[in-house]
DNA sequence: AATTAAATACGAAAACGTTCGTATTTCCAA
DNA sequence: TTGGAAATACGAACGTTTTCGTATTTAATT
C-alpha cells in the first residue's frame, strides 16, 4: 500500500521528523529515534508510525537494508520552506511578500546581526550578485 | 467564564475567523459569518463556538450590545504576524530570520522597487531613526 | 406580561493528529 | 533450520479541532 494520502503540509509531529531526516540525510527509525530532543520520549512503534505516514503522504521514500527501512527525504527542505512561507504570505500578509519582510525587520525581537544580515543579503540581490 | 484556555497560536479556523475581523475591525458573528469566502458554509452555531473559543483564549473580547455579541481583536494582525514569523523561523530556518528571507527572495520575484523598500526599511531601522 | 424572533450556551458527534500495544515478519547466529 | 532479537504492520485509545443540534436567554413588540 504505497500511495495512499496527499497532504500539502507537515503537522507538527511530521515536521519535528522531517527536520531530522533533512539533517541527516537518510535514517532508519531507529536513527530518528536518538536524534530526538533530549526530554522527548516517545515508543519506538510511535516513531515507526509517523514515518509510514510520511511515506503515505510521499514526503519520504524507503529502501529496506536487511530488516530495516531507510528513509530518505522526496521533498527537499528549501522546497518545502518555500511551501511554508508562500502559505505564511497568503494566508497572514494579503499575498505580498514584501510585507512579510517588512514586518519581520520591523519585529523588536530581532538582533542588530540579524538585521545586518539580511541588509547584506539584500544588497547583494540588488547589485544583482549572486551571493 | 471569562479567561479559561491560554493558546500562543491560532487554528486553522480560528485563523480564518480573525482574519476576517482583523479586516472589520470589529463584528458580530453574523457579520463574520456574512464575510466568509462563497463556498464556505458553516452553521451560525459552529462561527458562534469560534468566537467564543477566540475570546477564551484572549485573542478577542466582547461586548454585548442589544442582545448580540460584538467582537473586537485583542491580539492587533501586527503582533500576531510577528509572532508567527517568529515560530516559523524556529521551526523551519533554524532560527536565523536572514535565511528566511533569503528564501523569501530567492523563489518570489520581488521586484526591484520593493526590495529597496525594504532595504530603506532596514537602512532606517539599523540607524535607530524611528521612522 | 406574553409571544416571538434572534442570539448565546453547552454538550456531543465527526474528523484529524498523536501515541502506543500486540501481532507478525525478518534475518542472523547457533 | 530453527530460535530469538529486532524490525514492521496495524488497530485502538486518547487528545484536539471543527462542526452542529438542542436548550436557554434576551429584548423588542404586541
Amino acid at each position: 500500500m504505497r500511495p495512499k494520502k496527499k497532504a500539502e503540509f507537515l503537522t507538527e509531529v511530521e515536521l519535528e521528523f522531517m527536520s531530522h531526516l533533512w539533517d541527516l540525510g537518510e535514517a532508519s527509525v531507529r536513527d530518528i529515534l536518538a536524534n530526538l530532543a533530549p526530554g522527548r520520549d516517545l515508543a519506538y512503534t510511535s516513531a515507526a508510525t509517523i514515518m509510514r505516514i510520511l511515506e503515505q503522504k510521499e514526503f519520504v521514500i524507503s529502501t529496506k537494508t536487511g530488516k530495516t527501512f531507510i528513509y530518505k527525504p522526496v521533498v527537499e527542505k528549501d522546497a518545502y520552506q518555500s511551501r511554508s512561507l508562500r502559505d505564511l504570505s497568503q494566508k497572514l500578509f494579503d499575498g505580498t511578500p514584501a510585507s512579510l519582510v517588512a514586518r519581520l525587520v520591523d519585529d523588536e525581537g530581532l538582533s542588530e546581526e540579524a538585521l545586518q544580515e539580511i541588509r547584506a543579503l539584500l544588497d547583494r540581490r540588488l547589485r544583482n550578485d549572486p551571493d
